[in-house]
Order: structure tokens, then C-alpha cells, then sequence
DNA sequence: CTGTTAGCGCATTCAC
DNA sequence: GTGAATGCGCTAACAG
């Protein structure tokens, strides 16, 4: 392995003198540096970032935090193409910005906050987490900045879209659409449960309606959609609408409805969360909001740089907006009585 | 931030004492270790790993290459859901074994070649790549152990599925369905490609068929298999069966079938490959080749980690067996002359 | 079993 | 402009 030493010797020059050389600074003759440049060049030198690392106490490295799930069978982690997106998004930024990606695991380290600490990374974005667990809240009192999608906390940044805005405008669509009952799946206690719930109730009171359904879920799973479906299903209800917490459940749902013959969007609507590609490519497309991964990712990736490279920057909640997708599994219910 | 000398100090022993405590060393009486370590517990001590990685020269960091795709319409890197199911699987076995995870970036210093270099990775895992560019086979030349998905070379690991024999059996069955006609799409150059051919030539000529037509594409994209269709039907033809690169673009053609109001399967099968889930789950149902991501990806950990571990363990290609997966989209023709 | 010593490769004072 | 010296935090020889 080469070291700036080996090109101070090969070149006559003092080790210093070559690390300003490497690193681009004023003070060194641009003669001398062209010379030190080319015998690194000839030598095969890389620079050990790890050494470097270790002196300006920074990894230019930015950790993640994506939660893998339980078991195969729940759409989180990597699988889960919604947060693979917004990921993709951010990784892109980030490489652009001259900084790495690196998985934060609670496997090696006894924890993530130890790992965070261990690796001493410059920033830390958390795609997917359960942020009731005391372990990802103890992240929260790093000394780094942090940015977190779906959640909103003092201590961190966070991004997210309009939740609240537009689950009150998809409630009243569906209302606006005929259904007479309304099914709404509520995800596990967390900042964009309680968000969609408030939308969800402020729509209500507005539009004076009340025939609505609280389910309760766990994860995002396609066989936890359907049966969910399964189970509105055996109430015997027409007119129905079921909100799902996400587009895969939802997806889900919809086997089972077709699997049950059930008659989608006019017996039963189906609405999902999140606009993943996939639901706009069979049919029926899928009704359903759509979330701007790609913005979710960049912003987030802009706003941990900027905390990145300005100590002072302030901490702060970003709302991305999102819109209604109304396609074919839930819109205005024609015909039949 | 709290270093081994502190606690040194603190508990009056020497630094590589400490450092033999908290790196579980035998040479060190338990009496000693206990003391150490609860006092390192207490002043709330986290190993600099950079630090350590600097003497031990080990990072126990492996580089993900997963390219990001021209722009955002083909479905590479983190977005295509087959490979991200390959990388999750991947993760969990790596991250089970204290290892990291990090991708790998040619953003930052000039090349991937450079970054593996200077950040001293471990082993590398190259998921998905253009092995025809100079940057990518140049990686060959790391003396750092490499397994690279869906390729072959002689200077490193590698894993795929069984692409030959199961795109034999899948003409096989094609023509064995009815359908007088295959359109045939190769993907870019490559290993895949090539062994894909062989297996299909192999079959043709064993059950004596000719009438098939190749394509040429480029990328795995939605909008690449709804044009592919498009094309296809211009041509007028019945009992035409095409197979794809992969799921997505099966999924786009699928997609132009249904808008150009073609007959699937009965006048024209369509095939995917990959066997992604979102391809079961709305109607019609994929017929595809399902490779066993989880497989691929635990297996390629696996093999990574051995020859992370043991210099002599020798390079391999790994082939995991791939299923047919017969579904809606192309299967016996019924009916009709 | 324990402590002393010497680096890992680099960036950064500070003299010259 | 340049070079010698210092130390980042740690592990690994070695000597005791």
C-alpha cells in the first residue's frame, strides 16, 4: 500500500507537503504540486480514508436507518418498494454531494445508537423505524444531525407529506363518490396515524358524516390486506370504501375482493396509500394517494447537508405535498341501487 | 468523546489492558475485565472503530454496487424490486455476521476502483452493473474478495439462476401451449444474455421450432414493454408469444395488451422473468420465471463471508435453481382456430 | 496476567 | 513555500 510518505520519498518532497499537494491547498507552488500529483499518479496511490477519518474526525458517511421487518412476509425494509424509492432518491443526492451511504445494524454494536457512535457518521437518515421504541428515540440525543421521514420530533428533522391535508380531501371524495360506509385502516400508534386520523376526523365533522369504521394494523403486509377484505367482506356491506395504510395491503385487498367476487370499485372501494408505480400497471389501477418519493428523498438529503455543513442550520418538520390518484378502484359509483 | 486512555486512567489500569477487556481477549484475568468494563460502561465509552480500522486494516465494511439507472424511468437499482430483494436478503445475513453495509459510489473520488480502495472494504457485492464497461471489470483487479450477481469471470465469484436450462424449459412449454410464434428479448450483452440464448437455442432445436423473432432492448423499463407490445401487434399475429427481460417490462407490455384490447393469453402469451411479488398479486396473474431472490442474496453472502475470512477459499460460480411460474399470461390455448 | 512501546496513515500546527 | 514534529484512538508486539 502506498502512503504519502512513499511519494515524499519518490519525489524529494516532505510528506506535508505532499498531503497539500492531495488535498488541493494554497499553500504550495503549483510546480511542485503538478510534480508530487504526477508520482502519486504513477505510484498507484489512494488515499486511506480511514486514516484521514480518523484525524478530521469526520466519515463524510451517511448512515441509514430501514427497518427490515419482521419476517419475510411484511413489505418493509428494502422490499417495500415505496421506501426504496424515496432511499434511491436520497442515495442519489447524497453520492452527487460527495458523501457515502452506509446501513446503520443493531447487530454488531449492542445497539444503533452505539453503531452511530462507533462509526462516527456525519448524519443519519431514518427511512423506516418504529419511533416508539426507546432505542430509536435514544438516537434522537446524538450530537449529529438527524433527519427522519414520517415522524415529527423536537430534538431532529423530519420530512413528510401533507398526511393530514389529504386524507381529509380523499374522505371527502369518497363521500362525494357515494359510499355509504367507510372503512379506515389505522397503521401502528405513530405520528402519521395520529396525522390521517385528524384529517380523516376534520373531513367528517365538515362534511356531517359519521359511518365510519376504525381498523386496526399492524404492518404493511399484502396478506394482512386481504384479510382485511375478508373480513369487511363477511359483513355483508354495499357501498363500502376501505382505506388501506398502504398501497401493498390495499393491493392485498384487492386479490381478496376479486377472489370473493366482490364488485370493486361499486360494492366495495378500495383505496391505497403511497402511489408505488406497480399499482398503476394491472388493472384495475389502483385509487390511491400518492406520496412524491423522489422529493421525499432529495429534500431530505438537501436538509441533512445543509445540517451537515452549517452548525447553526436550524432543525426543522418539511411537508411534501402529495395528491389524490382517483383510478379505478374506488370513484363515483354509477348505477344500481 | 471518551477514549481508551480515559478509562485507562480511571480505573488504573493501562490503555491495552482496556483495550484487551473490551476486545474480550483471553490474556487478561476476568477480575480486571469485569472492572473495566463497567467502568467503560459507565463514563459511556464507544469504541472509535475508524481508529481501529486504521491498525487492524479491516473495515468490516462490504461495498454494494447496485447501479441507479440512466435517469428515472428504468427500473435499476434501489427501484427495481427484484434487486432490492436480492440486497435485503443479502443485508440481513451480512449485518448477522457484524458486518456493514455500504455502497459503493464512483461520485466521490474518481472511480468505484478508487473508492474500494481508499475506504479499505472488506469484500465487495456487485448486485448490478454494466460488466461490460472498463470500470466495472477494472474492480476485478482488487485483491479484495468480490462476488458479482448475474455474471461469470474467472478473477472473482459469482452467483445467477439457472438461465439456461429454465428459459429451455420455458420455450418447452411455450410451444408446448399452442403458440406458433415466440418474440425472444435479449437483453443488453451480457452473461445473462448469453446464457439465456444458449438455453433457448438448445430447445428449438430439440423440439424442432423456428419461428421465433429476438428483440433487442435495452433496459428493464415499463415503457420499453408497453412499445415492445405495440410493436408486436402492428405485426397482426396470433397464438404470438413474447417473453421479456424481466417482470417490469412483462408488466408495461402486459399493460399495452389490455389498452390495445389484445387477447391475453389466447392470441398473445406474455412471459416475464424475475418473479417479482406484485406480479401475482393483481389480475392477470404473470406467467414468469421466478429466481429465488432471497436465495441469491443469502447465498452470496454467504460465499462472500467465506472468502472475507479464509484467503484460500476459492472462487466460485453459484447457480441457484429458478422455477416456471405459470400463470394468466401465457399458458395452454384454449378454444378457437 | 499486566504495562510499556511503537506505530497504522494522515492532517495540522509551527518553525524555517 | 516548505519540512519537521505531533497526535487522532487504537491494537499488537514485547518485556516484565
Amino acid at each position: 500500500m502506498i502512503t504519502i510518505y512513499d511519494i515524499a520519498k519518490e519525489s524529494g518532497f516532505s510528506a506535508s507537503a505532499v498531503s497539500k499537494a492531495l488535498n488541493g491547498y494554497h499553500d504550495i507552488s503549483d510546480k511542485s504540486k503538478n510534480e508530487i500529483l504526477k508520482t502519486a499518479q504513477r505510484m498507484g496511490y489512494y488515499p486511506n480514508s480511514i486514516a484521514r477519518n480518523l484525524i478530521t474526525k469526520r466519515s463524510s458517511s451517511i448512515g441509514i436507518l430501514l427497518y427490515d421487518g419482521i419476517g419475510e412476509k411484511n413489505k418493509l425494509g428494502l422490499t417495500h418498494n415505496f421506501f426504496s424509492e424515496i432511499l434511491n432518491s436520497f442515495k442519489i443526492e447524497i453520492e452527487n454531494n460527495g458523501y457515502f451511504i452506509t446501513f446503520i445494524s443493531d447487530k454488531s454494536d449492542e445497539n444503533y445508537f452505539a453503531h452511530c457512535k462507533s462509526k462516527r457518521l456525519d448524519g443519519i437518515f431514518i427511512v423506516c423505524a418504529d419511533f416508539e421504541k426507546k432505542e430509536i428515540q435514544e438516537l434522537f440525543g446524538l450530537d449529529k444531525p438527524i433527519i427522519a421521514f414520517d415522524n415529527r420530533n423536537e430534538r431532529i428533522s423530519s420530512i413528510s407529506s401533507d398526511n393530514g391535508e389529504i386524507s381529509a380531501e380523499l374522505i371527502k371524495q369518497i363521500v362525494g363518490f357515494g359510499y355509504e360506509r367507510i372503512y379506515y385502516c389505522l397503521g401502528r400508534e405513530s405520528y402519521v396515524t395520529k396525522e390521517r386520523l385528524n384529517g380523516v376526523r376534520g373531513a367528517l365533522s365538515q362534511i356531517n358524516f359519521n359511518k365510519i369504521t376504525y381498523i386496526n394494523t399492524t404492518f404493511c403486509s399484502i396478506d394482512e390486506g386481504y384479510s382485511i377484505i375478508e373480513r369487511v367482506a363477511a359483513d355483508n356491506v354495499k357501498r363500502s370504501c376501505v382505506c388501506f395504510t398502504d398501497d401493498y395491503s390495499a393491493l392485498g385487498g384487492l386479490k381478496a375482493a376479486h377472489d370473493l367476487r366482490l364488485n370493486v370499485p361499486d360494492d366495495i372501494g378500495i383505496v391505497g396509500f403511497d402511489g408505488i408505480k406497480i399499482g398503476q400497471l394491472l388493472y384495475p389501477n389502483l385509487t390511491t394517494v400518492q406520496q412524491d418519493s423522489h422529493a421525499l428523498g432529495r429534500q431530505a438529503a438537501e436538509k441533512l447537508l445543509k445540517l451537515i455543513k452549517n452548525p447553526k442550520e436550524p432543525n426543522e418538520h418539511i411537508v411534501v405535498p402529495s395528491k389524490l390518484l382517483i383510478k379505478d378502484t374506488c370513484r363515483k359509483i354509477i348505477g344500481r341501487t
